[in-house]
DNA sequence: ATAAATGCAAAGCATTTGCAGTAAA
DNA sequence: TTTACTGCAAATGCTTTGCATTTAT
């Protein structure tokens, strides 16, 4: 890669983001790597991801209306998210999206990403007693 | 509806909403609306289309990283976002999205959305020369 | 030596909130 | 006349930016 700088800031969100699965927001990723990295600026971690989406190493969630997520995961895979808790989890079932005819022929189609809500396992526990 | 008081900002702003395919964003909204309600503040827009979020009158859409747009239509239907302009554009082809066995065991869905990602026919013919 | 990244603080937007005044019911 | 909504301005929260300093190459 010509001038990206192998920083320890930046391995060191390199190296928490890897395989990790919990779709990290900005602020999760400045709490983790900032405790081994106490200098470590919201800053770079803005400027690390927004560089790692650039050049498609990792990719920006926007299933939390609240925060962008990051997923290391650039595969083709979904997302659930709890609508409770907002943990986002991963759905590698394969989900038969094919693009509408509609679609393919005045647009160029990149991507896909299918998004389901609700309320997950741990969240249903807590609240059976509401039974929405 | 009990306690919705309908004043003139609310029968304005949905007045406006219903049909529009436009996937508005508050701010397009205080725009548009404003032009004929000058009192109009963004308070009012943002209150206004909480409720409705709320009520189930309209949809909540993230599909924009920016900003959130507003859906009137609160049918089963997808959406396609050109990436560069920023557009959103209905799909309303049948996407067979199953709900994964893995899922639907654990957590209880709600709802399923398709985002398509990619350059729409008019960003393409402007960008012709380019050819990403 | 050079180009790029860091860290800080300030700024930028989108969205929410407190509150006094106002209007719908 | 009571309850809820409006509008303003301030506040909040996420994200970006300017800049002087530091660091990787």
């Amino acid at each position: 890669m010509k001038g990206f700088k192998r920083t320890p800031q930046r391995l060191a969100i390199i190296d928490f983001l890897e395989g990790n699965t919990s779709h990290p927001s900005a602020e999760d990723i400045f709490k983790a790597v900032g405790k081994n990295n106490p200098t470590l600026s919201f800053a770079t971690v803005y400027n690390t991801v927004n560089t790692l989406v650039q050049t498609g190493v990792i990719r920006e969630l926007t299933i939390d209306p609240d925060r962008k997520r990051y997923d290391p995961d650039t595969s083709v895979h979904h997302h659930m998210i709890c609508q409770e808790c907002k943990t986002v989890f991963d759905i590698f079932t394969p989900v038969p999206v094919e693009v509408p005819a509609e679609l393919s022929k005045d647009f160029r189609v990149t991507g896909c990403h299918v998004e389901f809500t609700g309320e997950c396992a741990a969240c249903r526990k807590k609240n059976k007693h509401r039974d929405v």
